[in-house]
DNA sequence: AATCCTTTAATAACTATTATCATCTGATAA
DNA sequence: TTATCAGATGATAATAGTTATTAAAGGATT
């Protein structure tokens, strides 16, 4: 691992209150020093070259918990199960990061994308998406309640 | 259901060379009738009132069926797994809707999301995120190949 | 009504994720 | 340095989500 990204490492966990562990660390080079969007079962694989007797419930315990100390993002909110529309006007989607509920947005709520110069050459662009992300009416008034 | 729903139903089907079953028209009714973004496993439940006798597979293969022919979409082209984002800069996301790669897209290279006028109450807005959808390098590739 | 082809129900198989728990280890202070 | 112990790990069972298989049933066409 590259030096500065050791002491980040152990910085953040540092700052986060985490024992800084070989597999933390391992888990946490297999996802920073490659670009990428890996799986759990990918960051396993690649984590189990160098610490073979590693359990892949580490890895998801630990992705959870880096994600939880804001040290590393999903990036989907929402790919805990196949979520279908029947909507088939174009629109926008408002998704809730605590109860991942998923509420319609009007297409009209939100301009255009403008694209400031070329997409990487080779992807055929079919459409822009927008996802507002955020927590929801619901969660909000749940949350306030505890306090 | 509505007679104006259970009439596109039928059209629908006979544009895309579908049976109009009965398991058909009440997965189609179950999604079209209510607002919502529904798993396969809700929509089930659904269904289940009215054909008690239905089998869970049979309501993937015709939501499968109906994606197809276009008739519904999918909320997310990359629910399949949990994917990591160790850039914790902000960027965008290219997604492949073909093969589900995901890749960084500048966070520059598309402009700023306008709001008009308000986002609906009590939704507590963190970000917007992006995602252009299309088909990658490689799949575009893979396709030219076959012709 | 008979035929053909599609669709369905049931269920096994598979993939993804989480829970449980005995054991081990990193961090801290003696 | 060693002893201590809360927190972390590995093994694996349990659960959730999805796909494959196949015999039987049902639309569509004649
Ligand atoms: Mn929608
Ligand atoms: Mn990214
Ligand atoms: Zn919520
Ligand atoms: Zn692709």
């Amino acid at each position: 691992m590259r030096r500065e990204t050791y002491n980040e490492f152990r910085r953040l966990c540092q700052e986060h209150n985490l024992a800084a562990t070989h597999q933390r660390e391992k888990i946490y080079e297999a996802l920073v020093s490659r670009p990428g969007h890996y799986s759990p079962e990918e960051i396993y694989e690649q984590v189990k070259q160098d610490l073979p007797s590693i359990s892949l419930a580490t890895v998801y315990k630990n992705l959870k918990t880096f994600l939880h100390a804001g040290m590393l993002r999903e990036v989907s909110p929402h790919h805990g199960s196949w979520r279908i529309d029947a909507n088939r006007h174009p629109h926008h989607h408002l998704v809730c990061t605590h109860c991942r509920s998923i509420t319609d947005l009007d297409f009209d709520s939100l301009g255009p994308v403008k694209l400031h110069g070329k997409l990487p050459s080779g992807f055929r662009l079919e459409k822009f998406t927008i996802e507002a992300q955020g927590i929801c009416k619901a969660c909000t008034a749940a949350e306030t309640k505890q306090h």
